[in-house]
DNA sequence: CAATAACCTTACGTTGACGTAAACGTTATA
DNA sequence: TATAACGTTTACGTCAACGTAAGGTTATTG
């Protein structure tokens, strides 16, 4: 489990804008709809590093398909403090749904990988075939 | 690679649509947009096996987070008649790439598994501790 | 010190993937 | 025979996830 507050170090919005490749329209985004709160320096968005995990996370889900929403659940999963029973198992709940979710997906992927594979030995050997004429 | 014409079998729309759980809405949209193309018998549509495995290939991109045009993109790789040179060699860049892709969920997916058994093993055990107050 | 760059807010626009409603035609069954 | 149950078309609505101006402030740099 990634920790949301390791070292101590600031980004502008431009530094994680190149390093993620988004813009920074997408990065006032998830602010906008409270996935990423960082501090202000006067007017200016100052993120921390837990900030800037948030946003790994966030981009991490979406290449997995996840809505940001479903990347919210996810990363409030990652923050302590709750210590209420029922939260903590419907929390489970919650991780084990994510779970079946992304071994339906580990599944869907190996096949999909497969066909892949097979279309591809097809190509090149069309390729062959069509050298031969 | 599964081939798209294997059985010979109808389905009506509420078939397929009870099958994959879907609504008749969603498969007439997968038509407008030129993903499926199901005969007619008089105006209503006629299924056959190798559309219902077209639909079966797009629920699974959709698993995956891939949009309708990169389904499409992955359908028509499974389609014979590809016998130019350049066709074929686009095809190849466009299964690496697709490759590529599933490679990198491969490796988030089991990034996030790994968070989330974390995340459950915590909870479990922030549950005995309670359990012991 | 003027200009360029980098930051900001507000707000309307766009795209994909359907939802939903209206209005209608066939077929099965009670 | 009427009333579901299934099928159809047309067309506007919606929601998420941003894109894209427009217009303004602050910071740096030639």
């Amino acid at each position: 489990m990634p920790n949301l507050a390791t070292t101590l170090a600031e980004f502008s919005i431009t530094d994680l804008r190149k390093e993620f490749g988004v813009t920074t329209r997408t990065m006032r985004h998830y602010e906008e709809i409270g996935l990423i709160n960082p501090s202000r320096r006067g007017q200016t968005r100052v993120y921390s590093s837990a900030d800037r995990t948030r946003l790994r996370l966030i981009l991490r889900g979406k290449r997995l398909g996840l809505s940001l929403e479903d990347s919210r659940q996810i990363i409030d999963m990652y923050e302590p403090g709750k210590t209420n029973i029922e939260q903590l198992n419907s929390l489970i709940g919650a991780i084990r749904q994510q779970r079946e979710k992304l071994n339906q997906q580990l599944d869907d992927i190996s096949n999909l990988l497969k066909d892949l594979k097979k279309a591809e030995a097809d190509c090149i050997n069309a390729l062959k075939t069509n050298r031969q004429n």
